[in-house]
DNA sequence: ACCTGAACACCGTTCAAGT
DNA sequence: ACCTGAACACCGTTCAAGT
């Protein structure tokens, strides 16, 4: 029961720090499944340190994109395309990311959720999707009977194809995903994209 | 010149079957990443056997999906959207087959087109995809301004979706995204997801 | 409290030697 | 013509030993 607050050590936090500015440089070149011994090597320390700073893969990526959440929900969207656009362009940060990302979000915020930061930016995220979502309703831009799931769908898959395909075509995507997702715009067909008609109009 | 057609041994085709066995297992295991040497092992050859038959990963890939293709092909899609599920569902045949393919679709046919049976699939992809495109804008159920790129990017995402959220998603992104596609779909806004109003109606 | 680096298990890829 | 398996370079992860 007492958590008694120790204070690191100097060197500690410095080899924190130079660990975090490797590992950025190493996953912007590589992705994020790039060698973990070229980051410790990089930021000059052995790999044990990495790994006493850092004991999974996951904790990496969680700690350097740390400022970027923290800029990420300081920003006030724009309603949800804005803020669909915004989260696909910073899952794409890394190649790699949008997997790790998609995967941790499924799993409604990673293995221990408790002080884990990754996990607690995930459930940040998928709250303000849920008030976005909500506002994009209430606004008659989004059908009533779409799941906040097939928001943060598209949302992932822009974020892949960023990564493989680059921004412009996940823009693409995400206008004509949003434009599927208007009211009525799925009423007639959506079948075999042949024939215009068939289903009962709506009201 | 001289394309002398020298008559492959049998134990050579035993073993080329029997690591297509293999890799089939692994793969739909572990993903197209898999370990090359547990292929080796579960083939019960060494692996420079392996190496002999499938000088690169891609070439494994591409004769495993030989057979797939030849179904795919085989079959006449009912319009556009009837392709595009079609397509997707195919590319999520294995963990990371949807990257795979997204780049060598991107890279016009891979490394070696000649004789390369995975790039010569990828072309025929395009094709077919294109002729479904054409079909589906005079059928009036695709936008004319909507290049066959979004339509690619949207198969390419679906086949992401599907392996990362299952079948359920990734149909409704394509429902979705199609239905974003149609003639006047992106008419209104689309900017910021707010007000439905702002760029002038067509005709 | 933190750091080091050897140690182990694994994988991709090549290539000399066999049959 | 094809197969084998040792060899090399690399990586992830752990842990005893240091300071």
């Amino acid at each position: 029961m007492s958590t008694t607050a120790r204070r690191p050590r100097s060197d500690g936090l410095r080899n924190r720090a130079a660990l975090l500015v490797a590992a950025d440089a190493v996953f912007a070149a590589d992705g994020t499944g790039a060698s973990l011994s070229a980051v410790a090597a990089r930021a000059g320390v052995a790999i044990g340190t990495l790994y006493k700073h850092f004991p999974t893969r996951r904790n990496v990526v969680g700690a350097l994109l740390a400022d970027r959440h923290d800029a990420l929900f300081a920003t006030r969207p724009d309603g949800l395309a804005d803020w669909v656009r915004t989260v696909a362009s910073h899952a794409a940060t890394y190649r790699g990311l949008a997997e790790f990302l998609a995967s941790d979000l499924a799993a409604g915020g990673g293995p221990d959720a408790a002080g884990d930061r990754l996990a607690a930016d995930c459930a940040r995220m998928a709250e303000r999707t849920d008030r976005l979502v909500a506002e994009a309703r209430a606004a008659g831009s989004l059908a009533e009977d779409v799941p906040v799931e097939d928001v943060v769908t598209l949302m992932n898959a822009a974020a892949w194809v960023r990564e493989q395909e680059g921004s412009v075509r996940a823009d693409r995507l995400i206008t004509a995903g949003l434009a599927g997702m208007r009211p009525g715009a799925r009423e007639w067909n959506s079948g075999d994209g042949r024939t215009p008609t068939r289903r009962e109009p709506r009201r």
